[in-house]
DNA sequence: CTGAAAGCGCTTACAG
DNA sequence: CTGAAAGCGCTTACAG
């Protein structure tokens, strides 16, 4: 391997001459600059990153911890981290965290190794009693409600909100008998509890009595799962005219399910998601809560570049705006 | 920070020992082991990756360059790699081509800075000409056709024989004027070369008389490019009652089209992509080809481990099985 | 503008 | 079973 030593002694200069140009450092002459250049070209040298990172005590790489990239909502958000990281000069690892809590704590025990200069970390599993286990010494933006006093940056989606937006348009559609699909609401952070409290409060606000019969609980986010629920309540004979889904991945399955069993949407139910993921795409299109991953992916990145630069601010907590897209799904 | 030298100062060892018991050596004496391991304990102590991968000579980081992770062949793709790669003891980063030739050279080059361990890079725009860059002495596994006689490893997709089982699916099903929608098909060893040629195949097989009005050719594989190719279609008076995709995420846009357009699949037009991504969930669910992604990706990773080990077998080139899947997209 | 030296925090033969 | 020394390939003050 060609090192800066053998660039230094072919180029009849020193080591750290050659640093000094590779790091386009302006106390070089010019024409030992371009001489260094030269022979780099020629011995076709590249710098070792893993000295450099060394030495520099940085490795310009992030962790990004996100249940699984297959999804097309942490596919999508993965991308723009991965687009936002490369602008201010960083490399995005991914790491699966398909174990809800216990694989969101290895990420964040691994990145204490100094692999990572930082670590955005979607917290799905994460609740109250992990508190502790935030306050690191290490730059970290989590993906989610702050769940207490953590002293960490959070960027969360506006989940009570966005559900009641998406539940009141289906009120004003019309509806009555409004299903809410999603996860165990056990985490009170959680994504879950949080949209099914804003879901209670749009049939509060109309006046709608809860129906417990109405609220399914699926194990995961996935289409399988939506399509496997819809056959279970329609074979229960659970009557529902509207339905909201915890994410538009579930509602894709939804409807699909609901197409098997006959019912046709909007006629019979009419449906919304949440995150706006290729929804528009569907037949018929689907209804969502657009929560602006974009803008959640930047603003991670961004909080966390400024905490790996040192910044000291303040912890902060940036719910993202959203826009409620309606769609055929839900017409009248 | 905490290094291995504080450890060794507080335990009353030497640094080595410290290390030896962190690479858990079988040369340490049990109760030297505890003492280390409890000062480790104690005083938090995490090793520094950035030195260990220096010293070591290995990053244990493989990089992935795809196109774009946010769409859904490319996210299930990456899923499975990062899978695979944490069983081998490879954390993945991801690296985005955007810019399809650009962009894959340049991942090529950055991986030669000794960042990654290897390579693994989907070419979608590298061609023949592109085959000196390909001789690297660095472990890299192509994902695509064999250009010419680049000396690397190569998964592929089942790419000619998987179209002419698509299109001749159609046909069986009653299709005779069958709309090919893909991309330029300029480099020969590309995907949208080889699916057509497939798509060619299946026609003159069946004895169908190609017509070139039938080739629609789209900029990006995009659900938007299939709709905006529909829309365009129709409006030129194009008749067609069946449609091979060039991918499923591309069919679902060209299905939203035909929707838009009041067509009817299958009854109007039966589709049929490729990729196997959700399509079964979509209504009506998408007939495709399933390359078997997982098993891609698996190959990928455990090709490029070998080489990594310093495995030096001739280069391979595996072509991953395929399977037709009939739904309601192509249903008589 | 250029260089000699020390150091980043580990690991790796080599002795003992 | 344990340690002293050299080295991985860079960068960083500090001199000159």
């Amino acid at each position: 391997m060609v090192t800066i030593r053998d660039i230094a002694k072919v180029a009849g200069v020193s080591p750290m001459t050659v640093s000094n140009v590779l790091n386009s450092s302006p106390h070089v002459r010019d024409s030992t600059r371009a001489k260094v250049l030269k022979t780099i070209e020629e011995l076709d040298y590249r710098v070792n990153l893993a000295a450099r990172n060394l030495s520099r005590g940085k490795t310009h790489l992030i962790g990004l911890a996100v249940p699984e990239v297959g999804r097309p909502f942490y596919g999508q958000f993965g991308s723009a981290v991965i687009e936002r990281g490369r602008q201010h000069g960083f490399q995005i690892v991914i790491e699966q965290t398909q174990r809800p809590k216990e694989d969101e704590l290895t990420a964040l025990a691994l990145s204490r190794r100094r692999m990572y200069d930082g670590l955005i970390l979607s917290a799905v599993g994460l609740g109250r009693s992990d508190e502790d286990l935030l306050r690191v010494d290490f730059p970290v933006v989590i993906l989610g409600e702050r769940v207490f006093h953590d002293p960490v940056d959070h960027v969360s989606m506006p989940n009570v909100d966005g559900a009641f937006a998406a539940v009141t348009h289906l009120i004003d559609q019309g509806c009555r008998r409004i299903m809410a699909m999603h996860g165990p609401t056990t985490i009170a952070s959680g994504v879950s509890a949080l949209r099914h409290a804003g879901y209670l409060k749009a049939l509060e606000a109309a006046g709608l009595e809860p129906d417990p019969s109405l609220t399914v609980v699926i194990e995961d986010f996935t289409p399988d799962h939506g399509v496997a629920a819809i056959h279970r309540a329609v074979a229960d004979g659970v009557a529902f005219d509207g339905l909201f889904c915890v994410t538009d991945y579930v509602a894709m399955g939804a409807m699909r399910g609901l197409a098997d069993c006959g019912l046709r949407v909007p006629d019979d139910v009419k449906v919304i998601g949440f995150d706006n993921v290729d929804s528009r795409f569907l037949v018929p299109s689907l209804s969502s809560i657009d929560p602006s991953h974009e803008v959640m992916a930047t603003t991670a990145v961004d909080l966390l570049v400024a905490r790996i630069n040192g910044e000291e601010n303040d912890p902060s907590e940036v719910v993202t705006p959203f826009t409620v897209l309606k769609r055929e799904s839900t017409r009248m």
